[in-house]
Formats: C-alpha cells, structure tokens, sequence
RNA sequence: GCUGGGGUGGCUGAAUGGUUCAGGCGGUGGGCUGCAGACUCACUCUAUAUGGGUUCAAUUCCCAUCCCCAGCUCCA
C-alpha cells in the first residue's frame, strides 16, 4: 500500500517517495537546551517517533538526525543568547547548563519510550562546517559582513518564502521587531553574530569574535549528515517561519540544488486546559512533572489520540481517559496471552476461520489509516474495534486454534508497538523474592478453600487487603487471577 | 493589518456528495459473576456554528456572517 504525506511546501497530500528507494532520511529539530523538556516536546517528538515507527513498519531504513542547539539562540527582549543569559543567571558555566539540560532531555525522553536518533549533533560541534559556510554563501554573494555580523542577504532570492507562504512587504507591518542597523534590508537574517567583549561564548571567526545564528546550525548538520537534498525535514508548526524558510534558503543558496528537502512535516501546537502553554501564564508543564502523574503510555496515547497536524489540548480529564484506555488494550493483549497457554494444535473451525478473517481485515483498516498521513486516530480506532473483536471471541472459546491465535496475537501486538504502545513488560507475577511469593500463593489457595466452603466473608475481605497492598485479584470462569496493580 | 487552520454528541476526536456521522472517555440499564473486577450488549434524546446557494442528494462543494486558534517576534 502507497504511503502518502501531507507537505508543508505544496500544502497537499503527496505520495511519499524516497529520494533512494527504501532509505529515508529524516531530520527533525531539536531543543534547546537550557530548560526543562515540556509538554510541547513531548508531542512533537512523540509524533515524529511513531512516524519513524511507521515507516519502519513499511520497510523503510531511517536514518534519524535530530539536533541539539547548544549557542545561538537569542531571546526577543534583549537579544541575549538564551543559554548565555541562563548561565549568568545561575552563575555558571554556560556549556555546564547545557550538560545538565541535554543529559536530562534524554532521561525524559527515554521515559517517554521514544527511540532516540541514530545522531545528535551539537550546534557548538560544527563551528568550522558554519564558518565555511558563511564564507563560502559571501562569496558566492548571498551574504554579507558588516561590522563583524554577517547576514544572509533575502533579496538574492527570488522564492524566498515558499515554505512559509509569507508575502515579504506585509509581513513587516504588523511586526514589531526592530531591525538591526547593519542590515541592509529588514528581512536579512544573521548568519554570525559579533560578540560583545564579556560575551563568554564565543569564537574566532574571519570576521571577529563571535557566535553562529540559530538557522545556519541545522542546515549545516543537515547538509553534513544527509546530504545536500534529502527526504524529510520535521519540527513543530512555529518552526515554519523563520526557521525552515532561512534553512532553505541557505541551504539551497551553498549547494545550488533544489529542494533541499522533499517533503516537510509540521506538528501542531499543545495547549493547556484550552490555554496556550507559556511561562507567563503559569501553566508551564515539564515532561517530568507530567510523568509523575501519568504514564508514559497514556501521555503516549493521549498524544496519538489528535492528528499529530491539529492543536492538541492537554487536560486531566483526557489523561485519565487514556489511562483507562490504554488498560483496556493490555486486558487484551493479557487475556491472548492467557488463551495461549490453553491453545489447541488441531484444524481451525468456522467461528475461528471468520474471526481470523475479520482481524485482518481490521488490520488493514489499522494500515490504511496510518498510510494516510499518519492518521493515529483513525489507527487508534481500528485497534480499539480489534480489541473487542479479540475480547468477544475469547468471551465465547474455550479452546482456540494455536495457529489462529498465535497469529492473531502477533497482529494486535505488532500493530500497538508500531505506536509505541506495548513496551511494558508483561506484568511480573512475582512480588519478589521465594518466600513472598510463597506467601502469595498460601493466601491465595486458602482463599480458594473459603470460598469452595461459602465463607465469602472472609474470602472477600482476604481480597480486599491484598488490593490495599497492590495485589488484584480476579476471579474468573477459568479461575481465580490475580496481578500487581 | 497580512497569511493560514478550524467550528461535529456530556467531554474528546475521525470520516464522508447518498443505506444508522468511527473510535475512546464519562453516564444509565442489562448479561456474565456468590459479590467485586475484567469482558460484553443496549441506550446517551433533533451531534456536523449560522444564513443562503449548487445538487435528485451536503456535515462534506460554493458564498456570506459570527466565533475560535496559530504564524508574521523567541518558542517544539
């Protein structure tokens, strides 16, 4: 099945096709790093996660770059470099800032079981590619010096804008910036910024001392490691403008080929309780925080459940639904495991030859929904409706044909871990250690005995307590199971 | 101001020029259970912002109006 992308550059769903038959190379932006990791970088790369699965699961090789920005991006007010102006704040080391936020980027990601890039390169790694660059973008005459700032001269250009679909003369007139006096023109971006003398990160360069710009950074790293055209550019819907436009323009202006990029993804923006996410207002999410409350599978779920392109709103309510939800997939994935044990190696009846049927066709309804742009919530549905089907059948059969279910089985899992769902590990049936689980079990076999007697009163309150201490116990048609809550 | 995206049931969120508008969450009732849980079935009243138009037929296409959001400045 055709695998199709909605574009950012033509604004369309295109067919996606790979510049080298199944290799695809992606590059997503990364953070900076001189904060916590919020909410909004857990959406954004939670969706570029399950896109790397997804074209995993269609046979694709991924070879996933996603940059670190450890200089050069400067805050609005006073044009400071925002990790610099943290550093000072603290009274540290600015690369010691950046140490400490990266290491825990990763852990909160790593919590989030979304699979780290095959690279991540640093900013501050490639000064030498970013000077070579800029030098060689002055010669050519798409930049200039000034002062010892250099910036990218937009005019050169005549399709400057194409990504963002920005009309150049109206977008000055509502905007507020104030417009560097080196500049010749008020839509020229900077490529190198001249260092003030207390600045402390800062590097020599032709033009003086000082640091690159935000935009050279990823076209330079992506340049290097995927070459001067590659498959997928990704990031988050802010990024379009200017970001991705300046990479485009850069890139293109060194290398002289077009498109730098094939095809452009954009995730939408998070919001909080129907607010926009921002420190001002309070509401500032950091992954970690939202990990102590929720699983890394229902913030997962909850992510999936919007159309990565859609604004997406982050309220209790809805984690708690996908809490609830997500439990009802494992019940499912636990009771085939469960019907395994049971299997029977013999022909597969009728009721068995249609429900194997009616589970693939849901698979494909699962495929075809994903090859649609990543419809997540369209997949999601399919595996919910997979899930009663399963539940249905197992409700009915004692014993079920081990081909069938074994197939079945591996269908609705592969399909979860093509999410990112499923990554816990079976529920452990021990509480650790012999003689625990010895105990265990004793309690649990004479509550059996006082029930085969009656005594529910006793029985009942024996379950009770050991749902105070975290163990579930269920009683069921096959018997009695039970589970670490 | 300019550019772009939207307004679907109690909440959320897909889809579609045409038999009953998916799925999840929540609620109510039933089944199964000694009970509980899990699972399952049914229901959740006229659910597609408003007003026009095109059409045999529109929630879907077109126009207008209202409202919301984003980008244009750092942001994932």
């Amino acid at each position: 099945m055709v695998l199709r992308v909605f574009n950012t550059m033509s604004g369309k769903m295109e067919e996606f096709k790979p510049l080298q038959d199944k290799h695809v190379g992606l590059y997503v932006c990364g953070p900076t790093v001189y904060d916590w990791a919020h909410l909004g970088h857990a959406r954004t790369y939670i969706a570029f996660d399950v896109i790397v699965r997804w074209l995993e699961f269609k046979g694709y090789s991924v070879f996933y770059v996603q940059n670190i920005t450890d200089v050069g991006h400067l805050t609005t007010d006073t044009a400071e470099d925002k990790i610099v102006k943290r550093a000072i704040e603290r009274k540290v080391e600015p690369m010691q800032l950046v140490e400490v936020y990266m290491r825990e980027y990763f852990k909160d990601l790593d919590a989030l079981d979304v699979k780290r890039p095959d690279i991540s390169p640093r900013a501050t790694g490639h000064l030498l590619e970013m000077i070579e660059a800029i030098q060689s973008l002055i010669q050519k005459g798409y930049a200039y010096e000034v002062n010892g700032n250099v910036f990218f001269d937009v005019s050169k250009l005549d399709d400057y804008g194409k990504l963002s679909k920005i009309k150049l003369d109206a977008m000055l007139e509502g905007s507020r910036f104030e417009v560097h006096q080196d500049k010749k023109n008020a839509r020229d971006f900077a490529l190198w910024k001249r260092a003030a003398p207390e600045t402390v990160l800062k590097w020599w360069s032709p033009w003086g001392t000082g640091f690159p710009g935000w935009h050279i950074e990823c076209a330079i790293m992506g340049l290097k490691y995927l070459g001067s055209q590659f498959d997928i550019h990704g990031g988050a819907r802010d990024l379009i403008f200017p970001h991705h436009e300046n990479e485009i323009a850069q890139s293109e202006a060194m290398t002289g080929k077009k498109p730098f990029v094939k095809y452009w993804l954009h995730t939408g923006f998070l919001k909080i309780n129907g607010e926009k996410m921002a420190k001002s207002l309070g509401n500032y999410i950091t992954v970690r925080e939202a990990l102590k409350k929720y699983s890394a599978e229902a913030i997962r779920l909850f992510v999936l459940s919007t159309h990565y392109r859609s604004e997406i709103d982050f309220t209790d309510e809805r984690l708690k639904g996908a809490e609830t939800s997500l439990k009802r997939l494992y019940n499912t994935l636990e009771s085939l495991e469960d019907t395994k044990k049971v299997s029977a190696k013999r022909e597969p009846n009728e009721v068995e030859q249609k429900f194997g049927e009616n589970v693939e066709k849901l698979r494909g309804e699962f495929v075809k929904a994903m090859d649609e742009d990543f419809n997540t919530p369209q997949a999601l549905a399919a595996l919910f409706e997979l899930s009663k089907e399963i539940n249905r059948f197992l409700d009915e059969q004692k014993q079920v044909n081990a081909e069938i279910l074994e197939k079945v089985y591996d269908s609705f899992s592969e399909l979860g871990k093509a999410l990112g769902l499923f990554q816990q590990e079976k529920t452990e049936k021990k509480v650790g250690g012999k003689i625990a689980d010895d105990l265990v079990q004793l309690l649990f076999d004479l509550r059996e005995e006082l029930r085969k007697k009656g005594d529910y009163g006793l029985s009942d309150e024996i379950r009770a307590r050991m749902k105070e201490l975290g163990l579930v116990i269920e009683d069921t048609a096959e018997g009695p199971k039970w589970k670490l809550a």
